[in-house]
DNA sequence: ATTAGTATTAACAGAGCTGTTAAATAACAT
DNA sequence: ATGTTATTTAACAGCTCTGTTAATACTAAT
């Protein structure tokens, strides 16, 4: 034993044999078993990419995380550049198909925003650390997101437009109190993104956070608060 | 000239002897002229530390900006850690004191609010990096904020529940809309903080922000519009 | 002018990070 | 079995960052 190598080699299914020009096709379908190298070194980018954002974390961590050597990643991936925009990419698509079914909506005005601001929540929600990665991403490594602008801007600016635009309908036909569709579209966004991304703070304030149930309910709470903030905003009354 | 040293040696004014244990307390007074190197250190972090956060401001970005080597930080400050330490006490300190003034005004309670939203909201006007750079360090730096927190904490604790227990009491004497006091100082807080995160992001949707007005006019605008959310949550009407 | 103490620099040490490579091992086709 | 190819590792190269140190320049007091 000259090189000192670990004794168990993990088995896994094989990927493509030249990753980057994906000749050979022969990923496992809809197998749900054990991952593929590729695959578990993606899940445990996206885990980590979300939970400390692109600088802090190493590929070293990544590879780790997957139980492999960075070097993989490497082989895999090329650079950490690459996965990160291949992680970034899969989550931007998620927000996106979560919009889709709220653009359908054609009922009534208050249905269809309150719909929105409560899709958008729950988005959020549901991928708790979105809110951080995006900002942290923007801020500090604004160049990634740029490449990504040309693909995802016509469809963020879809829905604002298309939001804004039943918001100006309504204020000019005065079947709600006259504001500015622009500041009311951004006071939602920022609620919504500053509830996600104040949340370790405000779990650092609560001192009975010990139950694990604390979180729901208080994202609760701040829907409703948020909604009837809105509502009070347009309507005067809730 | 062996050892290649820049031909001109700036002059400044000295500091103490031992910057640790502070031995001589030979500062100049209320000299308003050159600054000590100490200081141009000082103001270099501030600057940077506040445009980038503490982790992308390196010691050598600093010290360059001071005009010095980095060498020199750490002979007047020894570490990193302990200069921002100075300069994150520095800055808590300016926003304590400009809350200071809100907590004596004992008038009518939607004017001491009012007060209170926009003081807030000035201050953040006034340091636009502020809360980019609270959040940037509570999130990738936290342990640097627990060394400050018991000395700031409190008085933090005190304006929150003055102005809760003041919410608390309309709430009950029935002059305001049932409102939990909580969720309104979060509504505040966090849609304040958030104009001032966000503005990078809002700056690039806006298309004529070649102008230089256009920051004093979209803070005016944002400004009215976050009072006018809170006051129709409380009032239904504005 | 000499000297003692202060300020400043260049150079280096050590750590962590990304990316590369030669060699070892596993899987597979024949 | 044998050879070919795919996968994986250990080791390393190069970079950047923090912090240290020995040597040098400056200042002021005598």
């Amino acid at each position: 034993m000259k090189t000192g190598r670990k004794t168990s080699r993990k088995t896994r299914g094989q990927a493509s044999a030249d990753p980057f020009t994906d000749r050979q096709e022969d990923r496992i379908h809809g197998n749900p078993g054990p991952q593929t190298t590729e695959q578990a070194i993606m899940a445990a980018a996206e885990e980590l990419f979300l939970e400390k954002g692109y600088d802090r974390a190493t590929t070293v961590m990544i590879a780790g995380k997957a139980g492999v050597t960075h070097a993989m990643l490497h082989y895999y991936f090329r650079t950490k550049e690459h996965i990160f925009m291949k992680v970034l990419e899969k989550i931007l698509e998620e927000l996106m198909q979560s919009f889709r079914p709220v653009m359908l909506r054609e009922g009534a005005f208050w249905d269809t925003l309150e719909k929105g601001i409560s899709t958008h929540f729950d988005f959020l929600a549901s991928h708790p650390r979105f809110a951080f990665f995006l900002y942290d991403t923007v801020v500090h490594n604004p160049e990634l997101i740029d490449r990504m602008k040309e693909k995802f801007m016509p469809v963020i600016m879809k829905i604002l437009a298309f939001h804004i635009g039943r918001i100006r309908e309504e204020s000019e036909k005065g079947s709600i109190r006259s504001v500015d569709p622009v500041q009311l579209v951004m006071d939602i966004a920022t609620l919504n993104l500053s509830t996600f991304l104040l949340l370790p703070v405000a779990a650092g304030f609560s001192s009975g956070m010990a139950d694990a149930g604390w979180m729901r309910e208080f994202l609760d709470i701040r829907k409703a608060e948020i909604i009837a903030l809105i509502k009070s905003r347009l309507y005067g009354d809730i």
